[in-house]
DNA sequence: ATTTTCAAT
């Protein structure tokens, strides 16, 4: 799983962010954890994963994560924790129940910060979806969850795709889906105008 | 206009 770079075309099928994405019946994680040992000790790894059969890749992530960061449930050296930084690209958002396992688990572990970034939404078209209340629940839980840019797709193929200097062509429409999916998601993860109405009211005891 | 989704055949 580490290590192996993903193949140009497999890596453009999944990652492509177009409304309608037939067919895209998995899901691709490519994964940046950045291991803090001390101020002046920086560390790497990177690589993606493929949901499993009756796992979901986010699922798949946290149990390897034991292996991808050594000393991280224990205390590192000198028994000072050793800070992580993990940054993801996920083909699809997480499903419901993968925002909120992934929530409890962020809440327990301080030392580590999460930023996850999705080419698509997965099941957000409800206004009350499960889906949606994932994600709240996860930007609840300290989590930085974005829509994929240009950039993002940029900096995937060069670090993920065995491009072989091949440099990354953006597929029609890659900009326009990246914003519509972008409001879509501040729509999700901004409170409502008419929740902040009321909490303005609450404050002011009306 | 309508289309899909970490499958199920």
């Amino acid at each position: 799983m580490k290590g192996v770079l993903l193949t140009q075309r497999k890596f453009i099928y999944h990652y492509k962010n177009v409304r309608w994405a037939r067919g895209r019946n998995e899901t691709y994680l490519c994964f940046v954890v950045k291991k803090r040992n001390s101020p002046d000790s920086l560390s790497f790894d990177f690589g993606h994963l493929r949901n499993r059969s009756g796992c979901h890749v986010e699922l798949l992530f946290l149990s390897y994560l034991g292996v991808l960061c050594p000393g991280f449930l224990g205390s590192g050296v000198d028994g000072v924790r050793v800070a992580y930084a993990i940054t993801w690209f996920c083909s699809w958002s997480p499903c419901s129940n993968c925002a909120h396992r992934l929530s409890r688990f962020m809440s327990q572990m301080p030392n580590l910060r999460l930023r996850i970034f999705v080419s698509r939404l997965y099941f957000c078209d409800e206004e009350d979806s499960q889906e949606r209340e994932g994600l709240r629940c996860l930007q609840r839980a300290g989590v930085q969850v974005t829509v994929m840019t240009y950039k993002d797709f940029f900096y995937c193929w060069q670090t993920f795709v065995a491009q072989n200097q091949k440099a990354f062509k953006a597929w029609d429409d890659l900009h326009q889906n990246s914003i519509r999916l972008s409001r879509k998601l501040q729509r999700i993860l901004q409170p409502s105008e008419s929740e902040d109405l009321r909490d303005g009211f609450a404050l002011l005891g009306l």
